[in-house]
RNA sequence: GGGGUCGUAGUUCAGUUGGCUAGAACGCCGGCCUGUCACGCCGGAGGCCGCGGGUUCGAGUCCCGUCGACCCCGCCA
């Protein structure tokens, strides 16, 4: 049987004594974190969300033969006096090791079975057990401190958007599929039989009405689900920074983004130094290989096709010829890589999909495989790829952006096993220029690269029937140390536009008219041109914590096989349920 | 849907070419100890080697299947 709380109140967390505070009487509460029983005395460190003070227990039988009961995570209550320690006994790894109270009555507010790993280290536990047992892991450091972190970047968020004139508006969780983009999380009805809300992607088309109603700057810290298989850095539901504001262009998204920036980075002590810079997704592509490319390193990637045009090397010449090209990244110090090193790279490039990599060390012989690769040939690629005599040369061909997206990865790999990311440095860039539309083959149609509200640019519209391929789109991400922070556009405001849009995409208007009619319709009732931009929290903390997984930012996150192993979901329901929802699952 | 890594005391791991009566550390339980703070010392308990088949005189170890966690590709407007 506990004892009672009665009619104790907490003085002081676990965090907070000091000096300051000796021969005060005190109420401390909190998890029994470590006992040492030293025989005639006992040492009990008493932890809360605050930190950890040391409890004596000494001189006095009762209470000794009481702190012998005390196990690990118990809860207990302790009134005692605050007092100084010795100077020898100064534990200076604690915030409040210059006191410890001396114990005067001890409760035990509650027992607490053994738990299945240690909670006063960070040790190494399966995830899989701290995910079961997630209440436990969330008592321990790394995440007692990812969630303070994210609370204090919230706030900060909130600060800083209502500052700046925006308003934090609500928008449905049950909302309406569309079927464009991921798929949808459904909620059958009830009231509405075979029908069926959707959980929200994102609040995309609700913001954009907002907008329509003269709201002019809206944010809102959303969940979004989106029914897809899981990553590191992504969650069926997660949470986004959603922000939209009325008369905007993109340079007002930069400037109000990357002030943000600065103050969430604050959090961590960190200055961002602004204007970031900016790239665009050609140059990204063509230089890093990607459309989020990390730019902590440089290992740009250079295009060498020019020297291959008219080589004697036919493999090459005949890419070239065929309308592809040449790239290749230089290897600061690569000169140093065995031939069997070499080998082991080769085959790695092989699984990430180039068909053959070729590589040149100044100073060396051409490989027999590429003898036709003379000297002076190599001499020359060497030269405008810029490499030293330390330096080792990675050539592929092929079809431009396939390519350059191999090497980008190849960049990555390199980059990795050369240290070259550092953990604690922050590289941001916008991305911007993305094309407005893509073409899938399997299907043989046209596809919104980022949604289909987005605004072509001005220059490009014309292109939208002749050539869909070469539209830009006012559209930008935000990316951080290779990590898609977030991404955002500029709107299409004009209904005849939008419509073209939908045309272009193969959506009829009867279809068009069906999944987003209400849109279209508000579209025509004064639309003030605007944009905006969603940001990933969970992806922001993580990077901002130093974690890999967004897992290590999220309460309570799912597996990777979308299971919440300590609730248990998703699990089987009453038949009565499925009735009411007449809904029938298939044996 | 595909590829990969892992699964052995409560936990983290070790366990040669198949020979195991399955180990270590931490934790847990008991004892001793009046200045510890990862307390120390002494003693003890604790294992369906994920699960199911197979090969073998013999399987933690080899093979097949299956389940689970993680990483990647596809997917993520």
């Amino acid at each position: 049987m506990p004892d009672q709380l009665g009619d104790w109140t907490r003085t002081h967390t676990c965090g907070a004594l000091r000096t300051d505070d000796v021969d005060a009487d005190v109420v401390l509460l909190g998890w029994v974190h470590r006992v040492r029983d030293l025989g005639g005395v006992t040492f009990i460190d008493i932890r809360d969300r605050a930190g950890v003070s040391q409890l004596v227990v000494r001189d006095n039988d009762a209470l000794l033969v009481a702190a012998k009961r005390l196990r690990s995570e118990f809860v207990i209550g302790v009134r005692g006096v605050v007092q100084r320690r010795s100077d020898d006994t100064v534990n200076f790894k604690l915030a409040t090791g210059d006191v410890e109270i001396l114990v005067r009555e001890i409760r035990v507010l509650s027992e607490a079975k053994t738990p299945p790993f240690q909670i006063a280290e960070d040790g190494a536990v399966s995830e899989e057990l701290r995910l079961r047992y997630r209440y436990l892991d969330l008592r321990r450091p790394r995440l007692q401190h990812n969630l303070g972190l994210r609370h204090r970047v919230t706030m900060a968020v909130r600060r800083y958007f209502d500052a700046h004139g925006f308003w934090e508006i609500e928008t449905p969780i049950l909302a309406k599929s569309t079927p464009e983009g991921a798929r949808d999380f459904l909620v059958p009805s009830r009231v509405h039989p075979g029908e069926f809300y959707a959980l929200p992607q994102s609040p995309q088309i609700f913001k954009q009405i907002l907008m329509i109603a003269g709201t002019d700057r809206y944010f809102q810290i959303v969940r979004c689900f989106r029914d897809e298989d899981q990553r590191a850095d992504r969650q069926l539901e997660f949470t986004q920074i959603d922000v939209e504001m009325s008369f905007a262009r993109p340079e007002s998204v930069y400037g109000l983004i990357e002030p943000l920036m600065q103050e969430v980075f604050k959090e961590i002590g960190r200055d961002v130094s602004v204007p970031l810079p900016r790239i665009s997704y050609a140059d990204a592509i063509a230089k890093y290989g990607s459309d989020k490319p990390d730019l902590r390193c440089g290992l740009e990637i250079v295009d060498l096709s020019e020297l291959f045009r008219d080589s004697e090397f036919r493999v090459f010449k005949q890419i070239v010829a065929d309308g592809g090209v040449v790239r290749g990244i230089v290897v600061p110090g690569g000169n140093k890589y065995s031939r069997s090193q070499l080998d082991v790279l080769v085959d790695q490039a092989k699984q990430m999909g180039f068909s053959g990599l070729i590589w040149v060390r100044p100073g060396e012989p051409p490989l027999s495989s590429v003898k036709a690769l003379n000297a002076d040939a190599l001499g020359t690629a060497l030269a405008r790829a810029q490499a030293s005599a330390e330096d080792l040369l990675l050539m592929a061909a092929g079809p431009a952006e396939a390519t350059s997206k191999l090497l980008g990865q190849l960049r990555l790999h390199v980059a990795k096993k050369e240290n070259l990311l550092r953990a604690d440095e922050f590289a941001f860039t916008w991305v911007t220029d993305f094309p407005l539309l893509e073409y899938h083959e399997d299907d043989a149609r046209w596809y919104s690269t980022h949604h289909p509200f987005t605004a072509p640019l001005d220059a490009d519209v014309d292109k939208l029937e002749s050539d869909p391929g070469a539209v830009r789109a006012k559209a930008y991400d935000l990316v951080l140390n290779g990590t898609e922070l977030g991404g955002g556009s500029i709107r299409i405001h004009d209904s005849a536009l939008q419509a073209r849009i939908f045309r272009r995409l193969g959506i009829t208007d009867e279809e068009a008219k069906m999944r987003f009619g209400f849109f279209l319709e508000a579209l025509e009732y004064g639309t003030p041109p605007h944009g905006g931009i969603a940001l990933g929290l969970d992806r922001m903390i993580a990077l901002l914590a130093g974690e890999s997984s967004i897992r290590e930012v999220m309460a309570f996150p799912k597996t990777s096989n979308a299971v919440d192993l300590m609730a248990g979901a998703p699990s089987p329901v009453d038949a009565r349920q499925l009735t009411e929802l007449h809904l029938k699952t298939q044996p």
